[in-house]
DNA sequence: CCTTTAAAAGTGAACGCTCATTCACTTTTA
DNA sequence: TAAAAGTGAATGAGCGTTCACTTTTAAAGG
């Protein structure tokens, strides 16, 4: 059982130090020597928990944006009017965007980079269906542009990772409310 | 006279293959040699027109964000009245993405990745001066939100690089008119 | 409780390869 | 004909990955 734990936290560590590497200089910068380095294990410990430097890249990949997706929709409720619930969701968001800087800008470096593999769905928006769905019944209620879910995407939550980056001054409530009203604004009806 | 051409020409194949190289696979996909071997010259000949990789790398940035710059404000009148001039510089960007859709992935992927040194103005937007001036004069007219240069792009120019991409299937007319209109009520008053 | 023991986990050094860069040399130019 | 431009092969560093080996683990036996 410490045996397990211990094993989940050597996979997690190597995993934070992959992350920490790409974002500071890019794939060809996490080389697997720093990565093992960083994460205090040998080159070769990487390899019993990962398949290869892709894997450990994918991996990364898939267990970033699902703690994206779980971020997103926490405690949303489908019974809410769609405005608030669309803000609620849009403020998950912005928070995963503030807390988890690395990861976001991680994922960020992932849509408009070959870093990962599965070119299939990168960019769709399979991982954020409900917020899709949200705005199709939006749509039906007359209150969403009758646009695709496409540019709906790209001029609410896609500004995002450009407006809030780790690089940027402290984020100010009233910030992020403009920034709010702005995707808001672009998509209504 | 010829000779010098052959050499603009030769340094602009040299370019252009990394440009292409990059698209492909990232940085660490575009090496010399194949560099070399996309352009006919042997890979020696790349270091008579630059010091090195970054420096081949840089120069494609610093080349590709002027022609970037100079295609976003071609035929730019500024006696418009600010929408207009703001709808003609926005469909001269969309042209860009369009026409050149390489050089346009190239400065997305350089926007979320440490690819190229100049981190300093990496994220401001002084190459797109004009523009900032224009949504200054926009808010003094009480025609624009009264928020930062920096959300305004974010929200009517940054999701162009989303939108408008190779992958995407053609881009009807309509489609682009809807993406302006999403643009406009971002950041009108 | 301690010792045994075999499997699991972890390791540093080494291998083969690829890359950026250089160099001695050849070709082109005017 | 000498300077400029271009070259293919060589160099050395760094990378991902593997391997022979050591250490740790935890269940079994005394």
């Amino acid at each position: 059982m410490a045996r397990l734990q211990k094993s989940i936290d050597k996979r997690t560590a190597l995993l934070k130090s992959t992350l920490g590497l790409i974002n500071e200089g890019g794939v060809q910068q996490a080389c697997m020597s720093k990565v093992a380095k960083m994460a205090n294990v040998s080159p070769a410990t990487i390899y019993l928990y990962f398949e290869n430097k892709q894997d450990l890249v994918n991996q990364l990949f898939n267990e970033t944006r699902e703690l994206f997706s779980q971020t997103a929709f926490k405690g949303y409720d489908q019974s809410m009017p769609v405005k608030k619930s669309f803000r609620a969701i849009w403020y998950n968001i912005a928070e995963f965007r503030l807390k988890h800087n690395e990861e976001a800008s991680f994922l960020a470096q992932c849509e408009s980079t070959p870093i990962v593999e599965e070119d299939r769905c990168k960019k769709d928006l399979h991982h954020l269906k409900p917020l899709v769905d949200l705005w199709l019944r939006g749509q039906r209620e007359g209150i969403i542009k009758e646009i695709e879910p496409y540019l709906l995407y790209a001029y609410t939550i896609y500004p995002m990772s450009f407006v809030l980056n780790k690089e940027n001054r402290k984020v100010e409530p009233d910030f992020l409310e403009a920034a709010f009203n702005a995707a808001w604004d672009a998509i209504k009806r």
